[in-house]
RNA sequence: GCCCUCGUGGCGGAAUGGCAGACGCACAGGACUUAAAAUCCUGUGAACCGAAUAGGUUCGUGCGGGUUCGAGUCCCGCCGAGGGCACCA
């Protein structure tokens, strides 16, 4: 016999959904419909990639949050778009049909309803008329009509490029999917090896947005952490671009830098491997080892060429630069510590003032000049990074850092011997995949010349494969259809797919307006749902920092500029849920064998509790490890709840208790239950569940210790409860004798009335110590509150022998007596 | 190396500069029960004084300083953990 439920969690959990699902009573209403006179909340998870492991407690818990928040902004009299959906187009379903045979799309079917299964059973209270699917045509159709806007806008560009090439997933990679580790650069997914290798490939010029998105964080509300990630990976600095001669060539070399004015101290010139410049620049005699030079360096790895290279190399091209305002001669040296992707991918070298360039002067044996100081740096040939007074630099000398930028730059600007520049880490976005599994670009060449599909003849449909392996060449599986691509008269389909990221940059708008056949969305839906300012709340995780959160930032604010969409930001207020750790404190992984399945959780404990406990945690924002045991206590609470309305019958039946009673429950408890409404509102508005659950438990252990029941004070607490714990309190709800579900009941109110207690306890201390407490009428004057404490015998006693020197008084709050420091004791 | 976040009982965690440890887990004791489970009640930072399960004292929020009548909270300097960036001139 299976063990007795504390409460029928089994009976009633799949009540409710079934419920919910059929009344379609989370539907939101657009504009023009009832329920749209409300002002309106958008509440948004992270999209889901539905993978074939199914869900894990960890995804559920940012879904949690969001859900409460729902909730309760419906019980707040909102009108709350909550919707979810697929991001499904991507590698691991694609790898699968390579190993199985299997389409992607069958895969993906699969894969999506165990999502939804799982998510259902979970009790969140989506908009499931909603629910869109990147795969769908009827989606795609649109990713590839927003691709066509950038495209039209010169924001899409087809170029060759050394990018990250991953020869086990047999495609290229963004920037943003290698993560460098000691045993050097790899694949984000699946963590292969990675190498760079020369491509013809799609990017989207997201760097003529640098500015822009650096900009728009100003309007959002984000974690500062986040933040910043989004600025260093934008990378702005300030500085100049410098133009100089070289000794008897007609050749200009252009360096950027931030620091114009330690011009006077450079001493050489350093140009990257790949710079054209270098074989015009090297004297005849120098060419064979500085071919040989540039021939290693581009062998190099990229980990070779940063982390390990602390020991700088290099070679002397034979040329000299002259010094735009000394004359002096400068060598001019390559060297791969000098990247061609960033700046002119040439640098002016001042060895006293750039760690790098020292390291590099100390190897080869380079003059160092030094022209900045400050106090304390005194030594001899130090390395000084900082900023300081100028000096031994002409007219610039004596000048603060700031002072000679700005007086050299102007001098620069005024000879045309350069200028001020700004310069960005940002690169563009490499944005075609040799993989089958993602959008076809509606796009056809003909020759060398990319044309847009029109837009009538939109979607371009992803035909099928047999055989989705991608071959050696990089080649995308797409070539291999040959009635698909050969379009005749020499015209050519594009057979790379779109990254995975495409789907996710859009998604948000569509909900807006999820079956609409003649537009991405209309104009008036998108309007009613993302003013003021986005999308009011975005939940999710922090491993999208740079990624989706950038790229959508992108493909929004140019929606924005073509005048698509009515913000320049797309995702207002964005919280990051903490990741759960397994129960050994450890990430989870397969590998490690912690997973948390949340589908026998729900079986055992019912879904109420799994949403209260994935709450109950600790606070949101942070990580923190899985308990296995910590689950027993919302269990309990749960049924703590459920006995208060329910008692057993003779026969073991469950019924609705006989005594709770119709009339004003007494002071003490009226006073906690306002207390605890306005605890609990406070709480969820700060994103702070796990108190205000701790809140609720001390309402029902001191609701447990009545001996009476009083109804208004029970459905205050099911109300306050429900947003946490749906199922169990539309249940008790009904059993109270109510016909409709409570997720549109107004949301308690608290009268600040009750939060006052006219006696109170005032905390008397001694030299900052408590000593002791004495209650008091709410404002006490000082004086009459030190007349009751020196009468309190606990307080007096410490009075007796001692003189006091000060009274701090904080009305309601406490009474502190300092005494003056007695020299002979001690 | 640089940037961000965080260090509080056996554990997860709570605390507008004002009673450190709410709430929960775990543990212990008691009630109920033939018994157990479940449930309910009580206790639970450390050391010390005390016959005491009366009462009381001291110490205690990673470490060392500082500001303050008063610091987990603010400031300075360390140490440790996690995350991010990493030759970006």
């Amino acid at each position: 016999m299976p063990a007795r439920k504390a409460y029928p969690f089994d009976v009633i959990e799949p009540k409710w959904q079934h419920y919910w699902l059929d009344r379609e009573l989370f539907r939101s209403a657009d504009p023009g419909e009832m329920g749209s006179e409300k002002p309106k909340f958008y509440v948004l998870d992270m999209f889901p990639y539905p993978s074939g492991s199914g869900l894990h407690v960890g995804h559920l818990e940012g879904y949690t949050a969001s859900d409460i928040v729902a909730r309760y902004k419906r019980m707040k009299g909102f009108n709350v778009l909550h919707p979810i959906g697929w991001d499904a187009f991507g590698l691991p379903a694609e790898q699968h049909a390579i190993l199985t045979g299997t389409h992607p799309a069958v895969t993906t079917k699969q894969n999506i309803d165990n999502f939804r299964r799982q998510i259902q059973s979970m009790g969140f209270s989506y908009d499931w008329k909603r629910e869109i699917n990147t795969t769908d045509p009827s989606y795609y159709k649109w990713t590839q009509w927003i691709f066509k806007r950038l495209f039209e806008k010169g924001l899409a560009y087809v170029a060759e490029a050394p990018v990250w090439y991953c020869p086990k997933l047999k495609t290229v990679l963004a920037n943003e999917e290698i993560v460098h580790t000691p045993e050097g650069p790899r694949s984000e997914r699946g963590n292969h090896p990675v190498i760079k290798k020369p491509f013809r490939q799609w990017f989207l010029k997201i760097t003529a947005y640098a500015e822009k998105l650096l900009e728009g964080l100003e309007l959002v509300e984000w974690p500062e952490s986040i933040k910043e990630m989004q600025r260093h990976w934008i990378g702005k600095s300030e500085g100049a671009v410098v133009k100089f001669s070289v000794e008897g060539k007609d050749i200009e070399i252009e360096v950027f830098t931030t620091r114009p004015d330690t011009l006077f101290g450079v001493t050489f010139l350093v140009l990257a491997p790949e710079n054209p410049l270098v074989t015009k620049l090297t004297e005849s005699g120098f060419k064979e080892l500085v071919e040989q030079y540039c021939a290693s360096a581009s062998l190099k790895t990229d980990l070779e060429r940063t982390e390990l290279s602390k020991n700088k190399t290099g070679v002397w091209t034979g040329s000299y630069a002259i010094h735009p305002i000394t004359k002096e001669k400068l060598p001019i040296w390559v060297s791969d510590y000098v990247l061609m992707t960033y700046g002119t991918g040439a640098i002016m070298a001042v060895p006293a003032h750039d760690r790098r360039d020292y390291d590099f002067a100390k190897t080869f044996c380079l003059p160092i000049k030094k022209v900045v100081t400050a106090e304390g740096i005194e030594e001899e040939n130090d390395c000084y990074t900082g900023e300081g007074i100028t000096v031994h630099s002409g007219f610039i000398s004596g000048l603060a850092t700031k002072e000679a930028k700005e007086k050299i730059i102007q001098w620069l600007e005024e000879k045309k011997l350069g200028k001020r520049t700004v310069q960005y880490k940002l690169r563009d976005w490499l944005f075609s995949r040799q993989r089958y599994w993602g959008e076809p670009f509606p796009i056809i060449w003909k020759e060398n010349t990319p044309i847009p599909v029109p837009d009538e003849e939109l979607p371009v449909l992803l035909p099928d494969l047999e055989d989705f392996t991608p071959t050696d060449e990089g080649i995308a599986p797409l070539a291999r259809k040959k009635d698909w691509v050969e379009l005749g008269n020499g015209l050519k389909r594009e057979v790379n797919t779109m990254p995975q990221w495409a789907g996710s940059c859009w998604y948000y708008l569509r909900y807006c307006d999820p079956s609409n056949k003649e537009a991405p969305f209309a104009a008036e839906k998108e309007k009613y749902w993302m003013s003021p300012h986005g999308v009011d709340l975005y939940i999710g995780g922090a491993e999208h920092a740079v990624l989706h959160l950038l790229y959508a930032r992108f493909w929004h604010r140019v929606l924005y500029d073509i005048g698509l969409v009515s913000t320049p930001e797309p995702f207002y207020k964005l919280v990051n849920q903490g990741v759960i750790l397994g129960e050994d404190n450890q990430k989870m992984s397969k590998s490690r064998g912690n997973i948390v399945n949340p589908d026998a959780i729900i079986q055992e404990y019912g879904a109420d509790t799994l949403r209260l406990f994935e709450m109950f945690l600790g606070p949101l924002q942070q990580s923190k490890p899985w308990s296995s045991k910590g689950l027993e206590g919302p269990h309990r609470f749960l049924a703590r709840v459920w006995r208060l309305f329910m008692d057993e019958d003779g026969e073991g039946l469950w019924v609705l208790r006989k005594d709770i009673l119709e009339e004003e429950a007494p002071s003490h408890i009226q006073r906690l239950q306002h207390q605890t409404i306005a605890g609990v509102t406070e709480d969820i508005e700060n994103f702070q569940f796990h108190t205000a659950i701790a809140k609720l438990m001390t309402f029902v252990n001191e609701l447990t210790k009545e001996k009476k029941r009083w109804k208004k004070v029970l459905e205050a607490l099911l109300l306050l409860l429900a947003p946490f714990a749906p199922h169990i309190c539309e249940e008790l709800w009904q059993k109270m004798g109510h016909k409709d579900s409570l997720a549109y009941e107004p949301w308690p109110k608290y009268d600040p009335k009750y939060l006052i207690n006219e006696e109170m306890e005032l905390i008397v201390q001694i030299d900052g110590k408590v000593r002791g407490r004495i209650m008091v009428k709410k404002g006490v004057e000082k004086e009459e509150a030190i007349r009751k404490a020196k009468e309190t015998e606990a307080i007096g006693k410490w009075l007796e022998k001692a003189t006091i020197s000060k009274v701090i008084y904080v009305p309601d709050k406490l009474l502190n007596f300092v005494l003056e420091k007695n020299l002979n004791s001690q």
